[in-house]
DNA sequence: CGTTAAACTGTGATCGTTCACGGGATTTTT
DNA sequence: AAAAATCCCGTGAACGATCACAGTTTAACG
């Protein structure tokens, strides 16, 4: 085969045009003080050589790399998977290049900020949304000097920028919901409570439950892990320590699916038996048996927001000045379909 | 608040070690030609002085930006997120970047093609499922020269590397297991049949029908578009133009849980009345209501194989030598639950 | 017609790192 | 003991683009 061939530079372009690298440099950056005669020549030259230019070459110059960074879990929730998309969709409408981390655990966070330091992107988003610590929130400072980051997700923290839905409300809804549906002994299945926004559903069916005058016991609530499996699971376990149950709110779509497999095994009718109602409104949910009812979350609007705001604030400060995000908290909304 | 502060460079640590950037820069690549005395001192004037090196100076001096480029399409389906996560994890366990570029038709390739060369990304691993047709080859043929291309669940063209699961294999497993069931009118609900796997799993339906001397006809076929939602609307209609169906091979898990759905609510009961056979074995599918069967593909596996093969073939290219990849399948297997 | 401004284009330095080369100090070889 | 090899370290150029500045030509004005 062919050996690797040179890479075409501005500077092949400018000899087969007849001008300065400086001339073709301002053609391709729209730049005023270039005749139509001279910009027509270079474009042709551009054209028949194939060139494109470095974006290393310029980024080293322009000390901007035109990159943001993502760090994230794992895509395999459904939760997650949106978001990114959301952000992916922004960031390419903006022209923003994403250098995307995946963080498994916070023994990650090192590796993470270096390679973002390294690659030096312009801004961060933040959307592992592991609980805030103090650990945590040393890498951050590592990061923070380089370029501005954006939680989502996560507990707003002392001057920190942080987007995210109103979990707490949105499982309020839901449980409000059963309650005026008649219920009286809801369960609640939880994500790994490690995590701010399984704290924040929790807090939210507490809320709804106090507000109604109903007491909780810890009989009452069951932790799962995110997976349709562990909400099969989930259910078995409630039912043995709280055999009273008549609904369940549980946290996420995907665990909802299992509580349902779990309930049509042991021959529970859905919603007569026992209500359930979810957390995601995944498109499939409108599918599960019985179809789910379930809170809605915008997590692609969510990701979009998020890359704007970055837009934002890095413009800002490539200009010089600064520029703050202000939090900011989408609402949920509740989708009622056959599950209660 | 403070202005941006300047980036550490080699020489800040240099001259704080009293050194050379030269003898920073070999202890950084452990080159062998430092004393022991000397690389220590250099090593603590880079933690002192919390000192990153610049990917992007690196990468353009070495001509290597130690970035794989990889083009896919939406990561709201199971299969390509699943792919994802496979490519993501290998790629950080070998130390390689990723620049994810999300094509949602073919009109993006332009832009995608260019941004990749752009960054000068070693290798493009393609997984953005299309089929091969002229005007995405002359795309190919594009990015060629700048980096080794490998293509993932596509049609294997002249001379080029792909990886993929054998799809038409697992289609023929899932209905084969149909006809041992003793179904006889098996109906098929398709992808896309602008893909090549949802072609291939069509193919095999077919093989199977033909191998046990059943006749096929187009009313037993109807084309979704992987959501479930269209696997519900593809059964009802499926029903209609073929009334005697007694099975339907689904060719994604996500339709099934649509089939599963539209059967229920049309009081057919599953495996009884219908025998349902999905394809991906996504981890929910054992929470089907029934429990779906369904033809298991590794794609997580083909996702970190795609990256070791592309490790090993710019390896090769960095030292001048030519590699190729070897062409490979998958093998998909069938797993046997309630609903057939 | 000379002066000044505007329009256009080129030169050299620069971003942060590594490569190619060279040279001095120390050790080993004959 | 001189020559050769080894070890260790530094200098200047290079990667491919842009920036700051300066120069040349053309148009506009009094």
């Amino acid at each position: 085969m062919s050996t690797k061939p040179r890479r075409v530079t501005i500077h092949d372009v400018a000899k087969h045009a007849g001008v300065s690298a400086q001339t073709v440099s301002r053609v391709l950056n729209d730049h005023p003080d270039v005749s139509e005669a001279t910009r027509a020549r270079v474009q042709r030259a551009i054209a028949e050589l194939r060139y494109r230019p470095s974006a290393i070459a310029r980024s080293l110059i322009k000390r901007a790399s035109g990159m943001i960074g993502v760090v994230a879990s794992g895509f395999h929730f459904f939760g997650p998977a949106q978001l990114l998309a959301g952000i992916e969709r922004q960031a390419t409408e903006l022209g923003w290049q994403l250098m995307l981390q995946v963080a498994t655990d916070p023994s990650d966070y090192d590796r993470v900020a270096t390679t973002l330091i390294a690659q030096q992107v312009e801004g961060v988003i933040w959307a592992y949304p592991e609980l805030s610590s103090d650990r945590e929130r040393a890498f951050h400072q590592q990061l923070r000097p380089h370029a501005p980051i954006l939680f989502l997700s996560m507990e707003a923290g002392s001057g920190e920028a942080v987007l995210s839905v109103d979990n707490r409300l949105g499982a309020r809804l839901a449980v409000e919901h059963l309650i005026a549906r008649g219920r009286r002994h809801i369960g609640l299945i939880t994500g790994p409570l490690t995590l701010w926004s399984a704290q924040q559903r929790r807090l939210g069916w507490e809320d709804a439950l106090a507000s109604a005058g109903l007491p909780h016991t810890e009989r009452q609530v069951v932790q799962g892990d995110w997976s349709a499996e562990s909400g099969c699971r989930g259910l078995r376990a409630l039912l043995q320590q709280y055999p009273e149950l008549d609904a369940v709110f549980v946290s996420n779509d995907q665990m909802a699916l299992g509580v349902l497999y779990a309930a049509h095994q042991l021959g529970l009718r859905v919603p007569k038996d026992l209500s359930v109602v979810g957390f995601d409104n995944m498109p499939e949910s409108a599918c599960f048996i019985p179809a789910l009812t379930t809170v809605h979350q915008d997590l692609f609007a969510l990701g979009q927001l998020a890359v704007r705001e970055m837009d934002r604030v890095i413009r800002a400060r490539r200009a010089g000045k600064q520029a703050a995000i202000a939090p900011l908290m989408l609402q949920p909304r509740l989708v009622v379909r056959e599950s209660s």
